[in-house]
DNA sequence: TGCCATACCTAAGATTAATAAGTATGAAAA
DNA sequence: TTTTCATACTTATTAATCTTAGGTATGGCA
């Protein structure tokens, strides 16, 4: 069993918006799947963090959503909004930038 | 006027560290400062953050404790205990995996 | 039949940083 | 000389964001 991998707070909102725009359109569960995937299992999003996330991003207009069954299941899938793409390159910078900065005050080691 | 960077939460302690063990020992004030310093500005340890967060290490037992009159202030000086300097450890490496796992995901540039 | 994967949800708690306010010294500027 | 600034520490309140822990429901497989 290895050891999973913490969040660090702050971090969710650009996973989230990097997967949409790598992929179009995703649903919430389809997220989780992906990151768990990408990360052999290293990281794990929580559900109870990822669909509150969801529902915040929705509000601020940064994503929008189209309900589709599928199976019998019902899928919310999200997609960017125009305002969503901005925020997300926002994002980008801010995560490259605190990278940029940790690496230079606690000289990461990165394979 | 340049934006501060926001710290990601969880790093705080990361930052801390190391500095800590670059530096042998220092004092609250003097890791803000230097902090400010290497990362020309961009970052800024809120002292709102980083004093409780150096109590807590202590009283976690990562940290030990000297207090100095210097010019007429007190200073109060920090340094790793061996508890502490296992931590670090720690912490590097969970920090590492999580950029690590970032650049999967989101494919960062870093300059 | 019962369990597992899929697919969504929310409430309560924990963690951690930001904001904002305070105390105090000493040096430099007005 | 008075005020302002840098130094140096402190704490309480607030805010943001994640984890934990539950819940509902469908459909496939053992």
């Amino acid at each position: 069993m290895k050891k999973q991998q913490q969040l660090y707070k702050g971090s969710l909102s650009a996973i989230i918006m990097k997967l949409l725009e790598q992929n179009g359109r995703m649903y919430g569960y389809e997220i989780t799947q992906k990151v768990k995937e990408i990360t052999v299992g290293e990281m794990n999003l929580t559900e109870g963090a990822l669909y509150p996330a969801l529902h915040k991003m929705e509000a601020d207009g940064f994503l929008d959503v189209e309900m589709e069954k599928v199976d019998g299941r019902i899928r919310k899938y999200y997609k960017l909004t125009e305002s969503g793409i901005k925020e997300t390159d926002n994002k980008m910078e801010e995560l490259e930038n605190f990278v940029r900065n940790m690496q230079s005050i606690v000289n990461l080691k990165l394979t």
